[in-house]
DNA sequence: AGTATATTCAACCGAATGGTTGACGATGCT
DNA sequence: AGCATCGTCAACCATTCGGTTGAATATACT
Protein backbone atom coordinates (compact mmCIF):
# COMPACT_ATOMS: atom_id res chain seq x y z
CA UNK A 1 0.00 0.00 0.00
CA UNK A 2 1.27 3.26 -0.80
CA UNK A 3 0.70 6.27 1.46
CA UNK A 4 -0.19 9.61 -0.01
CA UNK A 5 2.83 11.21 0.20
CA UNK A 6 4.50 8.99 -1.60
CA UNK A 7 1.95 8.84 -4.31
CA UNK A 8 2.34 12.25 -4.63
CA UNK A 9 6.11 12.62 -5.10
CA UNK A 10 5.48 9.85 -7.48
CA UNK A 11 3.09 12.05 -9.48
CA UNK A 12 5.64 14.67 -9.16
CA UNK A 13 8.67 13.36 -10.21
CA UNK A 14 6.68 11.86 -12.79
CA UNK A 15 5.18 15.41 -13.97
CA UNK A 16 8.92 16.74 -14.69
CA UNK A 17 9.89 13.54 -16.52
CA UNK A 18 6.72 14.04 -18.60
CA UNK A 19 7.03 17.50 -18.95
CA UNK A 20 11.15 17.36 -20.82
CA UNK A 21 10.22 14.31 -22.84
CA UNK A 22 6.99 16.05 -24.42
CA UNK A 23 8.65 19.66 -25.08
CA UNK A 24 11.42 17.88 -26.30
CA UNK A 25 8.82 15.95 -28.79
CA UNK A 26 7.58 19.32 -29.87
CA UNK A 27 10.11 20.27 -32.11
CA UNK A 28 9.83 19.05 -35.41
CA UNK A 29 14.04 19.38 -35.48
CA UNK A 30 14.35 17.36 -32.65
CA UNK A 31 11.53 14.37 -33.92
CA UNK A 32 14.03 14.78 -37.22
CA UNK A 33 16.56 13.92 -35.31
CA UNK A 34 15.28 11.19 -33.50
CA UNK A 35 13.98 9.89 -36.82
CA UNK A 36 17.54 9.62 -38.42
CA UNK A 37 18.72 8.06 -35.02
CA UNK A 38 16.04 5.28 -35.33
CA UNK A 39 18.02 3.89 -38.27
CA UNK A 40 21.80 4.32 -36.69
CA UNK A 41 23.55 5.63 -34.59
CA UNK A 42 25.60 8.91 -35.41
CA UNK A 43 28.39 11.50 -34.54
CA UNK A 44 27.17 15.18 -33.76
CA UNK A 45 28.59 16.70 -36.78
CA UNK A 46 26.74 14.02 -38.99
CA UNK A 47 23.21 14.37 -37.02
CA UNK A 48 24.07 18.14 -38.07
CA UNK A 49 24.43 17.59 -41.39
CA UNK A 50 20.91 17.73 -43.40
CA UNK A 51 19.74 20.90 -41.81
CA UNK A 52 20.22 24.01 -42.08
CA UNK A 53 21.33 25.76 -39.08
CA UNK A 54 24.15 25.96 -37.15
CA UNK A 55 26.18 23.17 -35.20
CA UNK A 56 25.66 24.42 -32.11
CA UNK A 57 22.12 24.18 -32.93
CA UNK A 58 21.58 21.00 -33.05
CA UNK A 59 24.20 20.40 -30.04
CA UNK A 60 21.52 22.09 -28.25
CA UNK A 61 18.93 20.06 -29.56
CA UNK A 62 20.45 17.10 -28.60
CA UNK A 63 20.94 18.53 -25.48
CA UNK A 64 17.53 18.62 -25.25
CA UNK A 65 17.07 15.27 -26.38
CA UNK A 66 19.68 13.87 -23.83
CA UNK A 67 18.29 15.52 -20.85
CA UNK A 68 14.43 14.71 -21.50
CA UNK A 69 16.21 10.95 -21.31
CA UNK A 70 15.17 10.30 -25.32
CA UNK A 71 19.09 9.56 -26.55
CA UNK A 72 22.10 8.69 -24.67
CA UNK A 73 24.99 9.95 -25.55
CA UNK A 74 29.18 8.60 -25.32
CA UNK A 75 32.34 10.26 -26.22
CA UNK A 76 34.56 8.21 -27.98
CA UNK A 77 37.95 10.02 -28.72
CA UNK A 78 36.65 13.27 -29.92
CA UNK A 79 33.16 12.44 -31.85
CA UNK A 80 30.21 12.24 -29.34
CA UNK A 81 28.14 9.22 -30.68
CA UNK A 82 24.19 9.74 -29.97
CA UNK A 83 22.19 6.54 -29.89
CA UNK A 84 18.49 6.55 -29.50
CA UNK A 85 17.29 5.52 -25.95
CA UNK A 86 13.34 4.46 -26.16
CA UNK A 87 12.53 3.95 -22.63
CA UNK A 88 11.11 7.51 -21.89
CA UNK A 89 9.70 7.57 -25.23
CA UNK A 90 7.70 4.24 -23.75
CA UNK A 91 6.98 5.87 -20.69
CA UNK A 92 5.20 8.79 -22.69
CA UNK A 93 3.05 6.36 -24.48
CA UNK A 94 2.44 4.76 -21.67
CA UNK A 95 1.08 8.04 -20.45
CA UNK A 96 -1.20 8.58 -23.25
CA UNK A 97 -2.32 4.79 -23.40
CA UNK A 98 -4.40 6.24 -20.10
CA UNK A 99 -6.48 8.37 -22.06
CA UNK A 100 -6.67 5.31 -24.97
CA UNK A 101 -9.41 3.40 -24.91
CA UNK A 102 -7.84 2.51 -28.08
CA UNK A 103 -6.05 -0.40 -28.72
CA UNK A 104 -2.22 0.91 -29.61
CA UNK A 105 -2.63 1.90 -33.30
CA UNK A 106 -5.91 2.24 -34.57
CA UNK A 107 -5.53 3.38 -38.80
CA UNK A 108 -9.08 4.09 -39.09
CA UNK A 109 -8.77 7.27 -36.95
CA UNK A 110 -5.37 8.36 -38.54
CA UNK A 111 -7.22 7.78 -42.07
CA UNK A 112 -10.32 10.39 -40.62
CA UNK A 113 -8.05 12.72 -40.04
CA UNK A 114 -5.45 12.51 -43.08
CA UNK A 115 -9.14 12.65 -44.66
CA UNK A 116 -9.43 16.23 -42.93
CA UNK A 117 -6.43 17.30 -43.82
CA UNK A 118 -5.79 16.57 -47.46
CA UNK A 119 -6.92 19.68 -49.35
CA UNK A 120 -4.40 22.07 -48.42
CA UNK A 121 -0.96 20.13 -49.29
CA UNK A 122 -1.61 18.01 -52.37
CA UNK A 123 1.35 15.46 -52.27
CA UNK A 124 4.27 16.65 -54.39
CA UNK A 125 3.53 12.74 -56.33
CA UNK A 126 4.22 11.57 -59.60
CA UNK B 1 6.24 0.23 -50.91
CA UNK B 2 5.95 4.26 -50.51
CA UNK B 3 7.78 6.17 -52.42
CA UNK B 4 10.17 9.17 -51.09
CA UNK B 5 8.26 11.78 -51.91
CA UNK B 6 5.30 10.33 -50.45
CA UNK B 7 7.21 10.15 -47.43
CA UNK B 8 8.31 13.55 -47.19
CA UNK B 9 4.94 14.99 -47.76
CA UNK B 10 3.18 12.99 -45.00
CA UNK B 11 6.37 13.74 -42.76
CA UNK B 12 5.58 17.16 -43.61
CA UNK B 13 1.63 16.88 -42.71
CA UNK B 14 2.39 15.44 -39.28
CA UNK B 15 4.84 17.66 -38.12
CA UNK B 16 2.19 20.89 -37.57
CA UNK B 17 -0.23 18.59 -35.83
CA UNK B 18 2.43 16.79 -34.06
CA UNK B 19 3.73 20.13 -32.67
CA UNK B 20 1.00 21.45 -31.44
CA UNK B 21 -0.15 18.44 -29.53
CA UNK B 22 2.90 17.77 -28.21
CA UNK B 23 3.35 21.25 -26.96
CA UNK B 24 0.00 21.06 -25.60
CA UNK B 25 1.02 17.76 -23.57
CA UNK B 26 4.20 19.20 -22.31
CA UNK B 27 2.53 21.28 -19.38
CA UNK B 28 1.56 19.78 -16.51
CA UNK B 29 -1.82 21.83 -15.35
CA UNK B 30 -2.60 20.87 -19.47
CA UNK B 31 -2.30 17.15 -18.73
CA UNK B 32 -4.24 17.62 -15.15
CA UNK B 33 -7.02 19.41 -17.47
CA UNK B 34 -7.22 16.50 -19.59
CA UNK B 35 -6.78 13.79 -16.60
CA UNK B 36 -10.08 15.84 -14.97
CA UNK B 37 -11.53 15.32 -18.37
CA UNK B 38 -10.96 12.04 -18.71
CA UNK B 39 -13.93 11.13 -16.09
CA UNK B 40 -16.00 13.79 -17.21
CA UNK B 41 -17.22 16.18 -19.15
CA UNK B 42 -16.95 19.97 -17.68
CA UNK B 43 -17.50 23.59 -17.76
CA UNK B 44 -14.91 26.07 -17.75
CA UNK B 45 -15.50 27.37 -14.25
CA UNK B 46 -15.54 23.79 -12.98
CA UNK B 47 -12.49 22.64 -14.93
CA UNK B 48 -10.69 26.04 -13.32
CA UNK B 49 -11.98 25.35 -9.10
CA UNK B 50 -8.57 23.32 -8.60
CA UNK B 51 -5.84 25.17 -9.72
CA UNK B 52 -4.61 28.27 -8.06
CA UNK B 53 -4.43 30.39 -10.61
CA UNK B 54 -6.63 32.43 -13.05
CA UNK B 55 -9.78 31.75 -14.69
CA UNK B 56 -8.25 33.37 -17.71
CA UNK B 57 -5.01 31.35 -17.56
CA UNK B 58 -6.93 28.21 -17.53
CA UNK B 59 -9.14 29.72 -20.16
CA UNK B 60 -5.76 30.13 -22.70
CA UNK B 61 -4.91 26.47 -21.36
CA UNK B 62 -8.36 24.95 -22.80
CA UNK B 63 -8.14 26.94 -26.02
CA UNK B 64 -4.56 25.63 -26.73
CA UNK B 65 -5.71 21.63 -25.76
CA UNK B 66 -8.72 23.04 -27.97
CA UNK B 67 -6.76 24.27 -30.90
CA UNK B 68 -4.08 21.01 -30.42
CA UNK B 69 -7.21 18.86 -31.29
CA UNK B 70 -7.16 17.22 -27.59
CA UNK B 71 -10.51 18.74 -26.49
CA UNK B 72 -13.67 19.70 -28.16
CA UNK B 73 -15.95 22.66 -26.76
CA UNK B 74 -19.47 22.77 -26.81
CA UNK B 75 -21.13 26.42 -26.04
CA UNK B 76 -24.92 25.19 -24.41
CA UNK B 77 -26.45 28.58 -22.64
CA UNK B 78 -23.55 30.50 -21.27
CA UNK B 79 -21.53 27.44 -20.12
CA UNK B 80 -18.65 25.98 -22.50
CA UNK B 81 -18.73 22.34 -21.96
CA UNK B 82 -15.09 20.59 -22.00
CA UNK B 83 -15.10 17.47 -23.70
CA UNK B 84 -11.97 14.93 -24.06
CA UNK B 85 -11.62 14.44 -27.55
CA UNK B 86 -8.81 11.48 -27.98
CA UNK B 87 -8.58 11.59 -31.43
CA UNK B 88 -5.50 13.51 -31.53
CA UNK B 89 -3.68 11.59 -28.69
CA UNK B 90 -3.98 8.58 -30.92
CA UNK B 91 -2.06 10.19 -34.03
CA UNK B 92 0.65 11.23 -31.16
CA UNK B 93 0.68 7.75 -30.21
CA UNK B 94 0.95 6.40 -33.70
CA UNK B 95 3.82 8.64 -33.86
CA UNK B 96 5.61 7.36 -31.05
CA UNK B 97 4.51 3.70 -31.72
CA UNK B 98 7.17 4.10 -34.41
CA UNK B 99 10.03 4.10 -31.86
CA UNK B 100 8.88 0.94 -30.33
CA UNK B 101 8.25 -2.10 -31.96
CA UNK B 102 8.60 -1.67 -35.23
CA UNK B 103 5.17 -2.85 -36.83
CA UNK B 104 5.70 1.14 -37.41
CA UNK B 105 3.05 3.29 -39.17
CA UNK B 106 0.97 0.79 -41.32
CA UNK B 107 1.86 3.12 -44.85
CA UNK B 108 0.92 0.68 -47.19
CA UNK B 109 -2.57 1.12 -45.94
CA UNK B 110 -1.97 5.00 -46.18
CA UNK B 111 -0.94 4.66 -49.25
CA UNK B 112 -4.35 2.60 -50.60
CA UNK B 113 -6.08 5.10 -48.46
CA UNK B 114 -4.94 7.78 -50.29
CA UNK B 115 -5.09 6.28 -53.53
CA UNK B 116 -9.06 5.97 -53.23
CA UNK B 117 -9.44 9.45 -51.19
CA UNK B 118 -7.49 11.66 -53.12
CA UNK B 119 -8.43 12.15 -56.87
CA UNK B 120 -11.87 14.03 -55.91
CA UNK B 121 -13.98 14.55 -52.95
CA UNK B 122 -11.84 17.45 -51.50
CA UNK B 123 -13.45 17.36 -47.70
CA UNK B 124 -13.50 21.25 -46.24
CA UNK B 125 -10.94 22.40 -44.09
CA UNK B 126 -10.93 24.20 -41.11
C1' DA C 1 -34.78 46.53 -16.45
C1' DG C 2 -31.10 45.46 -13.49
C1' DT C 3 -27.87 42.35 -11.63
C1' DA C 4 -25.16 38.20 -11.27
C1' DT C 5 -22.61 34.54 -13.64
C1' DA C 6 -19.64 32.46 -17.40
C1' DT C 7 -16.12 33.25 -20.45
C1' DT C 8 -13.07 35.73 -23.29
C1' DC C 9 -10.24 39.75 -24.74
C1' DA C 10 -6.37 42.99 -24.47
C1' DA C 11 -2.50 44.68 -22.62
C1' DC C 12 1.21 43.78 -20.05
C1' DC C 13 5.22 41.18 -17.66
C1' DG C 14 9.11 37.98 -16.69
C1' DA C 15 11.03 33.77 -18.14
C1' DA C 16 11.95 30.28 -21.45
C1' DT C 17 12.82 28.88 -26.38
C1' DG C 18 15.23 28.52 -30.73
C1' DG C 19 18.34 30.53 -33.27
C1' DT C 20 22.90 33.19 -34.32
C1' DT C 21 27.98 34.19 -33.89
C1' DG C 22 32.72 33.91 -32.18
C1' DA C 23 35.86 32.01 -28.95
C1' DC C 24 37.42 28.00 -26.73
C1' DG C 25 39.11 23.19 -24.97
C1' DA C 26 39.95 18.47 -26.65
C1' DT C 27 41.30 15.21 -29.63
C1' DG C 28 43.43 13.36 -33.86
C1' DC C 29 46.75 13.72 -37.92
C1' DT C 30 51.25 14.54 -40.17
C1' DA D 1 55.01 20.92 -32.74
C1' DG D 2 51.48 22.64 -35.65
C1' DC D 3 47.14 22.36 -37.71
C1' DA D 4 42.45 20.63 -38.68
C1' DT D 5 38.30 18.72 -36.75
C1' DC D 6 34.68 17.85 -33.11
C1' DG D 7 31.79 19.73 -30.03
C1' DT D 8 30.46 23.02 -26.42
C1' DC D 9 30.20 27.53 -24.16
C1' DA D 10 28.86 32.38 -23.66
C1' DA D 11 26.63 36.23 -25.05
C1' DC D 12 23.22 38.00 -27.58
C1' DC D 13 18.55 38.51 -30.13
C1' DA D 14 13.59 37.94 -31.45
C1' DT D 15 9.71 35.34 -30.41
C1' DT D 16 6.78 32.51 -27.68
C1' DC D 17 4.88 31.03 -23.21
C1' DG D 18 2.53 31.12 -18.97
C1' DG D 19 0.82 34.01 -16.02
C1' DT D 20 -1.50 38.48 -14.26
C1' DT D 21 -5.16 42.21 -14.22
C1' DG D 22 -9.15 44.85 -15.68
C1' DA D 23 -12.58 45.60 -19.12
C1' DA D 24 -15.92 43.58 -22.24
C1' DT D 25 -19.49 40.31 -23.95
C1' DA D 26 -23.09 37.10 -23.59
C1' DT D 27 -26.36 34.62 -21.17
C1' DA D 28 -29.34 33.70 -17.14
C1' DC D 29 -32.08 35.11 -13.02
C1' DT D 30 -35.57 37.92 -10.46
Amino acid sequence: MVDDALRLWFCHLMSDRLDSVFAALADPTRRAILAMLLEDDMAVTDVAEPFEMSLAAISKHLGILSRAGLIQQEKRGRVKWCKLDPDALREASVWMQGFGQFEAVNLDAFERFLASELPDDPPPHG
